[in-house]
DNA sequence: CGCGATTTGTGCACGCCTTCACAAGCGCCT
DNA sequence: AGGCGCTTGTGAAGGCGTGCACAAATCGCG
């Protein structure tokens, strides 16, 4: 059952029990439930109902209780969730009161805006270096950073123990990049190019890419187009809601 | 919402009358598979099997052969997949053959990079809209198209037919601007602002949340620590691989 | 001190998705 | 023409995730 035993809050890292083993659905939607509770600790509220946080994260509060009750929450019947208490946490589960370093390699259209993105810092994380390999990228400033060659990559990932690699380089050249970061011991990395990585069992990969939503909304365009073609006037009806959200990532 | 009526398909001898009713993870996965076929096209390679084209879209044989089962798809046993014939079949379940318009609202850090992102037009979408509130933005040319005022949405939607927006405003104002876009006609939103949206249920929205993607990276990054603190040298096994992918979007 | 109102935690059933395994179909070679 | 090897398409099984519905727990109040 509840192992509520576990009085200890976040901070502290010599003896982690046994690490929850959440399953990945749930993951994915703590970061969410995350920031609303963050958006409900700034309006003051102590606790809040499932119901209510549910609603705020956009999901539905059975999913959420059971989401909760899986990394043997603290909530109290009749009352609800202790909101900092829960802020905690998460962010423990998380592993963001480490407030990982990450780094992002190259520093184009939109690396650039990646680099002055304050949801980073706001969020958990520390961008420490910027890297690139054009000469003339290199050796810029930005938003209090300077422009790394990526052959240093190695030696600052290092210093800084950078587990975090964001990709923002062109699709031909991700892949490179990726080797270089898994030799310099990045064992997460976020791509923004598109294309599949190949990288080590032991390294995650989480992959954004723009032209895919677009295309999953366009087919849903296309579907809709295609209904409103036919006879019932198949309208707007009172569903509920869904915001899904997932993704995986390699393991071994 | 008055859209040109379209036939039939491009490769359909027998007749494809009702819209295929693809489960949405299919859906997810057919960009990616339809980036791999271009890929595969660009080679000069004329027919792919279902183990090559997986290896390229990063997933499982039977996986994709059975995405592909679902559109009634067209393969040689013994032989493969024609690639041509399904990179139109493809795009044309995902609408990508109306070359759909796109608008962009918020031309701040992220919106810039957005505008001038070649990676639209090549893969079957045309931005020709970008709006803002900041007077000091409107009238602001980039990459060929003026910054607009958000009042002239619209009309321009109206003009254009518009039918996907794409959000990236700071978070506070993401639901003004998505009503905003609603009343415009829009009815598929990309949404780049962290927080959930609500609109109505004939809308599609799918977000992206670049913290989201960190934290959950962080917690692999949290979870593989905690086991290396865990007995021997369990290092890497033999495990096959594993690809990701999904998300999942609104609907009705 | 007990009762009712409230809200959590979860057992259970259902549906979606993934994966395996294999028969059917196709081209090629002899 | 026939056989052989290769590849697709799919039936079936298992796993995962979702949502319902309810018992258990807690609080406030009379
Ligand atoms: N711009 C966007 O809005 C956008 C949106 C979605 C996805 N993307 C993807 O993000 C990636 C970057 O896009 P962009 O518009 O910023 O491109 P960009 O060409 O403006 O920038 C790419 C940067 O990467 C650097 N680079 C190239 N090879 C490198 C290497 N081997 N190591 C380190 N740096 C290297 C280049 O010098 C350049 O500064 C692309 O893959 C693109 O498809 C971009
Ligand atoms: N910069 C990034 O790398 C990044 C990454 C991920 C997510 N985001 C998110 O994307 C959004 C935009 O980020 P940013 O860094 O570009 O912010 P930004 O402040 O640089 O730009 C925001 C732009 O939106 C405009 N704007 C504000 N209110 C508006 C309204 N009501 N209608 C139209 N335009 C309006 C502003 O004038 C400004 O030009 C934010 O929600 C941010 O959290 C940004």
């Amino acid at each position: 059952m509840s192992q509520q035993r576990h009085g200890s809050t976040p901070g502290e890292a010599g003896g982690v029990p046994a690490f929850p083993d959440l399953p990945e659905a749930t993951i994915a939607r703590l970061p969410e439930y995350l920031r609303a509770l963050h958006h409900l600790a700034e309006t003051g509220a102590e606790t809040v109902s499932s119901e209510g946080l549910a609603a705020a994260a956009g999901v539905n509060s059975a999913k959420l209780r059971k989401d909760l009750s899986h990394l043997g929450s603290y909530g109290t019947r009749g009352v609800g969730y202790d909101v900092s208490l829960l802020v905690a946490q998460i962010e423990y589960i998380l592993g963001l009161d480490e407030n990982r370093a990450v780094c992002l390699v190259g520093v184009g259209n939109l690396g650039h805006a990646l680099a002055g993105y304050a949801g980073f810092a706001s969020r958990g994380f520390r961008v420490v270096a910027l890297f690139d390999t054009d000469p003339k990228k290199v050796g810029e400033q930005i938003n209090g950073l300077t422009v790394r060659h990526l052959d240093d990559l190695e030696r600052i990932a290092a210093e800084e123990s950078i587990a975090i690699g964001v990709i923002a380089t062109p699709p031909g050249t991700a892949q490179t990049v990726a080797d270089a970061l898994v030799a310099a011991g990045v064992t997460s990395i976020l791509n923004f190019a598109p294309g599949v990585l190949s990288v080590p069992s032991n390294v995650d990969v989480r992959k954004v890419d723009l032209a895919i939503e677009l295309q999953i909304l366009s087919f849903h365009e296309h579907r809709k187009a295609s209904l409103t073609a036919l006879p019932g006037g198949r309208a707007a009806a009172a569903s509920p809601d869904k915001q899904p959200e997932d993704q995986e990532a390699v393991g071994s």
